[in-house]
DNA sequence: ATTGTATATGCACATATACGCATATAATAA
DNA sequence: TTATTATATGCGTATATGTGCATATACAAT
């Protein structure tokens, strides 16, 4: 009940909405984030958090960068079935939405500016 | 977008997600909602106005009752398909629950006091 | 009209939330 | 070591949210 009054609390938000959008299009790190949705630092990597503790998103260090994705591997397990139904309901929120299309769209073009361990 | 995020705010507090709980059962007018929850009276009005207002609810005067329940006709029609993922969440994760489950027990012994247009 | 009952609402208040700025931390490169 | 880059976090602030108290409104019965 409290983990999922977290995950409605986590989603009911736009700019945690758009960055679910984002995420559910491919994983993202937080500077990937910033500039698909064209927000600050701060705002990005405190909502992701968010996100991540509400237990939609799954998160790894890889060099420099945090990359979060959708935690397909969590979500709709154990006591967490209702998750599956919210990822569904974000979904089926953000069909048409012209915000929802642009941050996509920037995402596209967005990149991980210089590779940190190559 | 911004409905969704109307009714997941909705959903993400422990009264309104009890409510909910208790209005799947059936449809309960304000002072059933108040010995169920045991609750204000003040409280119930306004957080059943809440989920009225996010599109989850329906509304109906019955002499001195207002008698809210599920909007089954309104949820999962147009644009508010995903409502119908959202319900399934509530029920998914309202599960055995101690409070939900208390709260139907009390559900089940309140009355609505003294018929008024009988 | 007057009384009683169910519900709604204005107001004050305590707490929570979202944000930016500045700075800290962590990992890499030179 | 020092510099650079990506991310996280402490702090202050503005706004939003949840609640109770008191009161208003709406409807019914006498």
């Amino acid at each position: 009940m409290q983990d999922f009054i977290k995950a409605t609390a986590a989603l009911s938000d736009i700019t945690r909405l758009r960055m679910m959008n984002i995420l559910l299009i491919r994983e993202c790190c937080v500077c990937e984030v910033m500039q698909a949705l064209e927000i600050s630092q701060t705002r990005a990597s405190r909502n992701l958090s968010i996100l991540y503790d509400a237990g939609l998103l799954s998160q790894r260090k890889e060099g420099l960068w945090t990359v979060y994705s959708i935690d397909r591997e969590g979500i709709g397990k154990g006591n967490k079935k209702y998750l599956d139904y919210i990822v569904k309901a974000v979904l089926s929120a953000l069909e048409n939405n012209k915000t929802a299309e642009a941050d996509i769209a920037r995402l596209e073009r967005s990149k991980r500016v210089p590779p940190a361990c190559s």
